[in-house]
DNA sequence: TCAATAATTAATCATTTGTTTAAAAATAGT
DNA sequence: ACTATTTTTAAACAAATGATTAATTATTGA
């Protein structure tokens, strides 16, 4: 019997199954590099029903990217807030959170990089409220560990330090797995997972020495 | 007097003037994005001379990618191995090291990703001897890390975590700066130059709490 | 059942983009 | 000064790419 193509899944309407295939195009190749042809060759159908649905690679580009970059800061936003949490659980909690959905979803640091450095950032229209999540987000961690900070529970340093730390201890290994798995090339998906599994206990231990008043 | 156009150097020959236009261009957005036109233009030649002096586009994008990724793993390789250091020494040098280079090629961390997802990695013809570069690097890094384990002077983890906090630590807020330092989407170049400069001091030190014994 | 609407297709268009060509201008060697 | 060589230029080509068109097929609703 004939092999199965590795495309989108065919039990999706013809828009789903357009829109599946550029989001996995775009978040892998970015804008630039994923021809329309490609998507439409992976979603399986004619070229014209992209831009009968979607008006153009622009607009889809959008969607996906609306889509993905919800993905990337709503896991946490929903409820970093509100929660009263100690810095030990709200380690526990962002980590293992960022960790599971990046699991889930290995090409969207890629994704979103790509987005930050091409400047594609501002096609998004009006006022680009995404951009606007991120800030948020951002500037709700770094309220929370001065508070932690003021109280005297954690030490003393330059909250973006242990925002950038918590960040790249969590999301860099998801776009460097290949350098960092090299086996003469060969990047071992599951050692990988494993490892990454590792970390969400880890990371959290890590981060709370950084802060430990001795 | 007409202002003085952001471009590449004036003084330089057609052929210099090219190469240094297409580093800038393919570092900062990668092959796919980048133009021949824009090239051209960035170096302020016509479009022929790209062709006259390089054969071709992927020609002149296999020269850019050679020497930066001579860039981002020679600085190391030169001398990581035969001097013997403790790993608080180690640690220093490394991470002084490797952040002076980043502050000078800032937009380097991108290319070698976009390099990697692209999977342009290969282009290298026979054998892949950058790549090669990587490993070797890598296992380096290993080798030590589990030499420093075995003589009980450091904590026994897996020194994949270890070689990727490092790494993590050091590269990860080249890019993402912008998310880092975003004040309402701004980013301010200067502080973020500060804080990487501090880093070079408190990478080390967050290092060695990570492999302390207590 | 049948007309109206929606979905799909193959073909084609208009731009963009990488590359080549042939002629002109600049430079070097004598 | 003069010719051979190298460098530069404008123009054009061919392929790739995003988008549209007009005709065909499928679906819906009465």
């Amino acid at each position: 019997m004939a092999k199965k193509k590795d495309t989108v899944a065919k039990d999706l309407s013809t828009e789903e199954k357009i829109k599946a295939a550029a989001k996995k195009l775009f978040t892998q190749k970015g804008f630039a590099a994923t021809k329309t042809r490609d998507i439409a060759e992976e979603a399986g159908i004619n070229l014209a029903l992209l831009n009968y649905y979607f008006r153009s690679k622009e607009k889809l580009f959008e969607l996906v990217m609306r889509e993905n970059l919800s993905l990337f800061v709503g896991v946490l936003l929903e409820d970093i807030k509100n929660t009263p949490r100690s810095f030990e659980e709200q380690m526990n909690f962002l980590v293992g959170r960022y960790i599971d959905m990046l699991l889930e979803n290995p090409d969207l640091p890629f994704f979103i990089l790509n987005l930050i450095q091409s400047g594609h950032f501002q096609t998004d229209d009006q006022g680009n409220p995404v951009l606007k999540e991120i800030t948020q987000l951002r500037a709700e961690f770094l309220k929370y560990a001065m508070e932690q900070m003021e109280q005297g529970k954690i030490k003393k340093i330059h909250p973006l330090h242990l925002m950038a730390n918590m960040m790249s201890m969590i999301i860099f290994p998801f776009i460097a797995s290949s350098i960092l798995m090299a086996r003469s090339g060969i990047t071992d998906r599951k050692e990988f997972e494993r490892l990454m599994i590792e970390r969400k206990k880890l990371i959290p231990q890590w981060m709370k020495e950084m802060v430990e008043i001795r």
